[in-house]
DNA sequence: CGACTTCTTGAGGAGACTCAAGGGTGGTGG
DNA sequence: CCACCACCCTTGAGTCTCCTCAAGAAGTCG
């Protein structure tokens, strides 16, 4: 697989990658899968979840709530190792859904067992992987829960701006964001009207301008203010995990 | 470690575990630390995080936004497994503290680094428990993001329910939960004086009770209707686990 | 070119918040 | 043992954010 380099950043980021660790996760990737926007990659409900790894394209996981109204829970880059938490539950609790032109390979669960017991460094990394995740919805929970409508569309688009830029080491400028004012409702647990309305609002104050798909921040400082969230950092010290493997 | 069979209840959800596992569980446990009512057992932004074990008693992980208002993360019961998002960041994301007179013990980290080495069933067992964890942010998020008041507290209720019960297999129909209006509030992203209505409101409608520290359900069907989120079902088959143990 | 999705704008209403004040309860110290 | 204090609960009135309903414009894809 050409693009093992791209896709295993997400876990690389938490370690130096070795030939042994490369070649685990060769071994795992099923062959690729080309989906078309609006495709759906697994449906919520489906049982036996698998897990997926993101080769390049947007997706995005949301749950349905019985008012008929969906609630997104993230969207995934390139690297996004996708349906992890369902491992955990009998039927997947998320449908994944391609927000562009995506290329995804399926991991049979019993690939990650064998991790466990073959290359213990990479599950540990695994784990920490889904700790970080776990991280990150608690600042969405925050964010939903406790603050306005200007607050939480600029957490978003920070949060993505950050995301994005993350392979240059800097925050994107500017992006390509392919989520219709629809889906960042659903994202931010707001109506569409009033992402437009809010995004309006944003650019009115000369803070950043969100049309056509593409983002473009104008003013960082202000934007990271309304948005609110700490800059969080991930452990450096990994001594606890290297001495294991 | 006397409560230790007490304390692994959430592991053992996965499978059962042998004398190996038990033993590698409790050399974690460093000796039992006691604390009252509303102490801190860590600070969001503490360094070098570490994780804790609740014997007894309830704790609560909170985020602080910089508006001052508080976003309650999760209460924690007996048995749960604290401050493991942490593990993956420089600095604590999240405050814990005690909701009642509690009992915990620090596990160091690097002695679940260690498991990923000696002992990779019971690390697939905290793998599968932080997925678990995730599909449980999920649901809040998508309850705090999409759901009115009653909903939202209806959710809480059955959601504590379910967890308080899962020794005897069955949701309690009346249980003691030690917390204040304005912590269910945090918890709920509303107001306490919001709250406060909405509990008369679930009162008079003959659905649920919650007073003096006592939730008493009367009407289950309702209240899960409200609730509205799916009862989870935790993954049953796991052969891609045994497979590498 | 036509059908569909997406975006935009307006007007009105509902739910949740703020501010304010009073009453209950439990814990502590004199 | 009682008085006090801190915390928690309760209720009312007014306001604001965000939602709903509605209709039209703009963009996109076949």
């Amino acid at each position: 697989m050409a693009s093992s380099e791209l896709a295993v950043a997400r876990i690389a980021a938490f370690g130096e990658l070795g030939v042994k660790d490369l070649a685990s996760l060769e071994q795992m990737a099923a062959p690729v899968r080309q989906l078309g926007r609006g495709k759906t990659i697994r449906h919520e409900g489906d049982p036996e979840p698998k897990m997926y790894l993101l080769l390049s394209g947007w997706t995005e996981s949301s749950m349905l709530l019985p008012s008929g109204e969906r609630q997104s829970i993230k969207v995934h880059l390139p690297g996004d190792l996708l349906g992890m938490p369902g491992l955990a539950m009998r039927y997947a609790p998320d449908t994944i859904r391609a927000l562009t032109e995506v290329q995804v390979t399926t991991i049979e669960p019993r690939y990650i067992g064998g991790l466990f017991k073959t290359n213990p460094r990479i599950a540990a990394m695994l784990f920490l992987v889904s700790q970080e995740e776990r991280v990150f919805l608690m600042d969405r929970l925050a964010s939903v829960g406790r603050t306005g409508s200007l607050n939480r569309i600029a957490a978003l688009i920070a949060q993505l701006s950050i995301r994005i830029g993350r392979q240059d080491r800097k925050p994107a400028d500017s992006y390509f964001a392919p989520l219709t004012q629809s889906q960042i409702g659903d994202m931010t647990g707001m109506t569409a009207i009033h992402v437009n309305r809010t995004l309006h609002k944003l650019e009115l104050a000369n803070i950043c301008i969100w049309r056509n798909r593409t983002v473009t921040i104008i003013d960082r400082i202000r934007l990271q203010e309304l948005a609110g969230f700490p800059s969080r950092e991930l452990a450096v010290d990994h001594s606890w995990l290297c001495d294991a493997c």
